[in-house]
DNA sequence: GTCTATAGGCTGATAGAC
DNA sequence: GTCTATCAGCCTATAGAC
C-alpha cells in the first residue's frame, strides 16, 4: 500500500458546500490527457462520495459525472474502492498540512485556536468541500474499509489542537479542560456544520417564501465558533 | 467469501463489524407473536442502519440479525424503505417529546440549556442509541428519501433551543448570540460525539496497550458540553 | 488509454405453499 | 403470519477490440 501520489497540480474547482455543482463540461469522449481523466474521476468522486457515501455511489454515476468511461475507474485506480482511497488521501493530506503548520505559530493560544477554526472553515468551504462529509461518514461507519488509513491524519490534527490547548492552560489563558473532549466538541461542531450545509440549503429552498430564513454563511459560523470556544475556554479572572 | 453450505437452522455466527450484540434468542422458526417480529426488525434495523446506513444494509442482513425471515420485511413494513421510515419515526419521536417538554421548565435559561444537553446525552447513550448516527446520516445525504419527513422533528428541537436561548438573552444571562448557529454548534458537537462513539472505541481498541487512552464517557462529555456552552454564552459582567 | 460488451454476483421484492 | 423458491434488475469488474 504505497503512499498515493496524486497529481495535486490541478486545483479542484472551488465550488461551495451548497453545491448546485456546475457540471464540469466534459461531454466529449475525444482523446485527452490521461492525467485529466484521473483528475476528473477524483473530482467527481469527491462530490458524489461526500454526498451519497461509498455504497450510495455507483461506478456508473462516477463515470457519468466525470464524463469518462466506466472501465477507466478500474484502469486508473484498480476499482471503485481504489478511487475512494485515493480521494480520501487527496482530501485529508492538504488539511493535515495546513493544520500541522499551526503548531509553529508564535501567537498566544487563544489566537492560535481562532486560527485553527479559520483554517478548518476555509478548507471546508473553499479548498476541500468534500472534506467534512467524508470525515463524518468515515467516523460514523466503524467497519469502513478505509477508516484505519485515516488514523494518521486524525492523530496529527488532534495533536495540534492538544498542543494549542495545553499551551493555553500553561500560559493561564485557558481554564483546565480535557483536550480530547474539547477537540471533539470543536471539530464535531465544525464538521457537522459544513457536512450538513447542502441539506440545510435544500431545506431552506423548500420552505414557503414567507418563512424563509437565510442559513448562516461559512464565515459567520467560523466567527461564531471562534467566539464560543475562546469564551468557553477562557480562564475567568476570579478563579484560580 | 466461499459460500459454505451450512444448514440454515444454525444461528448465524456472530457477524457484523460493530456487533457484540446480545443476539435475541430467536432460534426457532416456530410460531410466535407477530408483534415480536415487528419489534425484532425495528431493533435490528436501528442498529444496522445506524452503523452502515441505508445503502450499506441489505435486507438479508436485517433479517438475519432479527432472526426473522427476509420476506417478513415486505409483509410487515412494505419493504426495506418502509422499515427504515418506521425506524426513523420510532427513533425521533421520543426525542422530540422529551425535548419539547423542556419548554415548560421554570428554570433559568442556563439551567434549561444544561438540561437540554443532559436530555440529548441520555437519549443518545441509553434510550435511543441509533438516534445520533441516523440524524447525522440523514442530514449529510441531501437526497435521502426520508430527509423531508425529518423536518417536523428538527423544527421542534430547534424551536425549543431557540426558545431557551432567547429567554436567556432577554433575562440578561446570555450574550446576544445567533440562535440558529448556537443550536447547530451545540447539537452538532453532541451528535458528532455520540455518532462516532463506536468508531472511537474501535480505534482505541486497536492501539498498542502502551499508548492506550480511555475515550471520554458519555456523562463526562455531557458535563463538558454543559460547561462549554454556558460559559461560552454567558454575558460577561463588564460588558453591556 | 479508451471503449464496448458481457460476465457473474448480489439485491430487494414477491408468488404461492403451508 | 411465516417460509421457500425464484425472478428481474443493477452492480462492479474485466476481456478484448481499437
Amino acid at each position: 500500500m504505497a503512499r498515493v501520489t496524486i497529481s495535486e497540480t490541478v486545483p479542484p474547482a472551488a465550488d461551495g458546500p451548497g453545491a448546485a455543482a456546475p457540471r464540469p463540461s466534459r461531454r466529449r469522449p475525444e482523446r485527452r490527457d490521461p492525467a485529466a481523466t484521473r483528475e476528473a474521476l477524483l473530482q467527481a468522486g469527491a462530490e458524489l462520495f461526500a454526498l451519497h457515501g461509498f455504497d450510495g455511489t455507483s461506478t456508473d454515476a462516477l463515470a457519468r459525472r466525470a464524463g469518462v468511461n466506466k472501465a477507466l475507474i478500474s484502469y486508473h485506480f484498480g476499482g471503485k474502492l481504489g478511487l475512494y482511497r485515493a480521494i480520501l488521501a487527496a482530501t485529508f493530506e492538504p488539511v493535515r498540512e495546513r493544520v500541522v503548520a499551526l503548531r509553529a505559530t508564535p501567537q498566544p493560544a487563544p489566537e492560535a485556536l481562532r486560527e485553527f477554526i479559520a483554517v478548518f472553515g476555509e478548507t471546508a468551504s473553499r479548498r476541500q468541500p468534500a472534506f467534512p462529509a467524508m470525515l463524518v461518514r468515515e467516523l460514523i461507519t466503524p467497519g469502513s474499509p478505509a477508516v484505519s488509513e485515516l488514523r494518521p491524519y486524525l492523530v496529527d490534527v488532534l495533536g495540534t489542537v492538544r498542543h494549542i490547548l495545553e499551551r493555553g492552560v500553561r500560559d493561564g489563558q485557558f481554564r483546565e479542560v480535557d483536550p480530547l473532549m474539547t477537540h471533539l466538541s470543536m471539530v464535531g461542531a465544525l464538521a457537522f456544520f459544513f457536512a450538513t450545509g447542502p441539506a440545510r440549503a435544500r431545506i431552506v429552498a423548500s420552505m414557503p417564501p414567507a418563512l424563509k430564513v437565510q442559513p448562516p454563511s461559512a464565515d459567520a459560523f467560523v466567527r461564531h465558533m471562534q467566539d464560543l470556544m475562546t469564551l468557553g475556554l477562557a480562564k475567568r479572572p476570579g478563579r484560580s
